[in-house]
DNA sequence: TCATTATATTTATACTAATAAATACAACAA
DNA sequence: TTGTTGTATTTATTAGTATAAATATAATGA
């Protein structure tokens, strides 16, 4: 048989990966957190009896998993960061880029997601909540002039995040975070400019505006019905961007320098002879 | 004002950060997979004007986030490699990590995912997948012996990963393998021996039979009814592993070593004085 | 001819040393 | 007190060298 070297073959871990598994392992024994401090470099050159370019790859792993960020100066060095959602959500959309997925997978998600977190809020919202709730609200009615479609959609979906940032799941209120930032790059690159946009504009604000009357009311149940016509009537006007998902997940918020062609790009292209 | 250092200020993106997103950009532009491969380490030194710690830093930043693979020797050097889950499933671990979650907020997901699954891969299995679900069913019965209960966990566990693999929806098939994963190194953890535990083995082999039944039917309806009732079950079950969720999150795989303290740990409280 | 072994080449991996850049903190001057 | 400047500390980057691993290819043996 030709012995297919399958991917999950135990490579020999580097030494980089040593290091910074045991340094994981630490953090988790001591059950360290948020500001608390690594040695600096030269002490774990020691401690581990290696190079200070092996040190600096460890470490390097651990900024690149957002659990530690490294700044110059004294008062410098590593700092346990307890890391957001950017590099979960980060690793997840590179993930996408090679699958296929379509508007319409991600709403079959949003669906029972947003409803459910809708659900989850109800009794959890502050005076403060309300407050910039009541503010996305009016910003949106305000803007409904003339270019401006893009504006109010993302702050449609600002809505949405406002409402997950109130979630007690962290894992429910990452999912639909995810989807909602999904869909906002998606509107950068797709400019989803369907005829009917005011229409579609209107009645968001109209389902916005009767969630937020449920949520004043503690009716769960409302909420519920409400979210999931919302979501309904989403998925519904989501035709224009039916496909092409997935195309640009990797370069997520390098919207502004996305025309810029890779070094490498030009480089390979100009010397024909590969 | 004390001018709080937020975090999203913008530090100046580092030599090797700028390198990797421009050998992102080039990958999303080319749109490469699987198997096509970056130009050397020396070659990208030149290219980039750079030297090679900071090339051989960037490759590990895309190396960390599973989209090349380095390799030594002649037809080695980074190839791209269309990430699996893994990546993205370990910062998300590390992200939960510091979180409070408990096992009422994963069923909270879970009884929602899992049936939704369940329905979207009626009418999608082969019958190489029955084969397989076959087997583990077997499996589950057979194994019932003496102290076997975490092997028995680990089967059932392995049963919805079936179900997971044959999801048309990568999104979803990511949530609930991501789930299925982490409930699988919780059993690790804190073995779930419940003393009813025999009862609910029982029960769950016979909703796996009946799930079967109702895929060989194609009966979406009754595929859904079954799979809720069967995580409204297990979800009762739970009480053995309430809380502590959390706690060993950031050493996933590495329950084999997971005894070994970390040299930092052992360096530091030797070390009285910090 | 075919399989096995040795060798050479390519490549990442790891180490050493030194300079540059950034920042906190203290010392100083107005 | 306030503002500036210097200095020490720490990472960031560069440069060069040496080692180890992996593979293709040539050499060897049956």
């Amino acid at each position: 048989m030709p012995q297919a070297p399958l991917p999950t073959a135990k490579r020999r871990p580097k030494l980089a990966e040593l290091i910074s598994d045991d340094i994981k392992r630490w953090i988790a024994a001591e059950s360290l957190g948020e500001g608390d401090r690594l040695p600096n470099e030269k002490a774990l050159m020691e401690l581990y009896g290696s190079a200070k370019a092996t040190v600096r790859e460890a470490l390097k792993i651990l900024e690149v998993e957002g659990l530690i960020t490294l700044k110059t100066g004294p008062k410098g060095g590593a700092v346990i960061n307890q890391p957001g959602m950017e590099p979960a959500s980060r690793m997840l959309r590179n993930f996408l880029h090679f699958q296929q997925l379509d508007g319409r997978q991600v709403y079959q998600l949003r669906k029972l997601l947003e409803v459910e977190l809708a659900a989850s809020v109800v009794g959890r919202l502050t005076e403060d909540d309300y407050r910039q709730l009541e503010a996305n609200m009016t910003a949106c009615t305000c803007c409904g002039g003339e270019e401006d479609h893009r504006r109010q959609r993302f702050l449609e979906l600002e809505f949405h995040q406002l409402l997950a940032r109130a979630c007690p799941n962290p894992l429910l209120a990452f999912m639909c975070q995810f989807l909602n930032d999904m869909l906002r790059d998606l509107v950068v690159i797709k400019k989803a400019y369907v005829p009917e946009r005011k229409q579609f504009d209107h009645a968001n604000q109209d389902y916005h505006r009767q969630l937020v009357e449920a949520y004043r009311a503690d009716d769960t149940q409302r909420v519920r019905r409400i979210m999931a016509e919302h979501m309904a009537d989403a998925e519904s006007h989501m035709s224009a961007l039916e496909a092409e998902m997935a195309a640009q997940m990797l370069i997520q918020s390098d919207v502004l320098h996305s025309h810029h062609r890779s070094k490498l790009h030009n480089f390979l292209t100009d010397n024909t002879a590969v």
